[in-house]
DNA sequence: ACTTGACTAGGGGCTAGCCCCTAGTCCTTC
DNA sequence: GAAGGACTAGGGGCTAGCCCCTAGTCAAGT
């Protein structure tokens, strides 16, 4: 089975390449340390399956996936998130990804992935599915992650350090009316404090850290 | 050579293993997966040296490295960076750290890295002795990092949305004197509460936001 | 017409957060 | 051996934050 691995940090690489050679059937046929050398390899070398970090320069490894999926659609694909979250999951499977495999999960995990992926199946670790469950069952609860606009307003102005009071100035609101307005969002995203919605809004674009 | 392996990523860290033990007289004696498990196996096991990624769980490979190098200094340690960038380069020598690799350089570099620390002579790629280099030239004034080693954990954790009561369990302090330490933090960096430091442990890497 | 959801506002209560202060033990440095 | 800094801990006080609840208006969809 022929392997393609792409991430941006060689000494990552190289361990990746270690670990899967362990397996006698697994050849590692190229390296590449950014997204757009990844998609061009894949494209032009055909491995069975393209392992991509989903963090690289040029091109991301979900964009490379999508132009790998288009242009060389015998190639399978397994994403490897460095991110201790689901974030980007959705998104990879849309992309044409065979399976999603945190970094944080241990090695066998990726075995496994690759495994599944050579019997052309679809791999996604436990966590994963549940996540994926979570979206399909949770059109009432989970499925909001959006927040109204004055909510996103609100959490924007928590984020940046603004007091309940400053904030009801800002928008012509009562005090009352912020609260309302940051308790359900906190709610909304399952958050206990402003400190988590800080973290929130910077991950979602809406303040710079 | 007796080697412990600190990174909370499980494929990272048995990448790391399967290329070290490609050295044969390299053995890898454990793996830790946070700041504080890296500390303690470091402390009790002894090995010769602790590959320690920056950025992990509990404790950063920083605040690990002193106190490893506090409780136990005939362990060498060697801190591998995932960041692109030399920012905390000073940081780890100072806190007694006989290397500095990235991540995004060749494996060859951490093997030299780990040969080197064996014959007792610290270690810095080119990149990294550049770096110090303009440091020591540029001199003076923007080394001033402000925080105590303390208020760092403190700060690290209340960004990480802990209450104070939950960082005086987990420090084993006085709910009084985390107080005191994030207050005193606080001060120094001229912020107002616990939302202005969530930003600055983003921007600071003390955390992912 | 009726329900639903967003937006608004308030009452009332508990606690965590933030501030001021003092004070002790270790260090290292001068 | 004195001085300064880091780390520890406590007293006492005020307020902002967070929670529960109700309740109104308005626009949009069924």
């Amino acid at each position: 089975m022929k392997v393609l691995i792409a991430d941006d940090h060689g000494i990552v690489r190289s361990g990746l390449r270690m670990l899967l050679e362990r397996q006698t059937d697994i050849e590692v046929v190229g390296e590449a340390s950014d997204g757009a050398e990844a998609r061009d390899m894949a494209i032009r070398d055909r491995p069975d399956l393209a392992i991509l970090d989903v963090k690289m320069p040029k091109l991301t490894g979900l964009q490379a996936t999508r132009e790998i999926r288009a242009q060389a659609p015998d190639v399978s694909i397994l994403i490897l998130s460095m991110y201790d979250d689901e974030r980007y999951l959705f998104e990879a499977l849309k992309a044409g990804a065979s399976g999603y495999v945190l970094k944080a999960q241990a090695d066998s995990d990726l075995i496994d992935a690759v495994r599944a992926v050579e019997r052309g199946e679809p791999f996604l670790t436990p966590e994963a599915q549940r996540a994926l469950i979570q979206d399909v069952l949770g059109e009432g609860s989970h499925r909001e992650d959006e927040l109204t606009p004055r909510e996103q307003e609100v959490v924007k102005l928590v984020a940046e350090a603004h007091t309940n009071r400053e904030i009801a100035e800002i928008l012509h609101l009562s005090e009352k009316t912020v609260e309302n307005h940051r308790s359900n969002a906190m709610k909304k995203l399952g958050m206990r404090d402003r400190v988590e919605l800080v973290r929130y809004a910077i991950r979602k674009g809406l303040i710079e850290p």
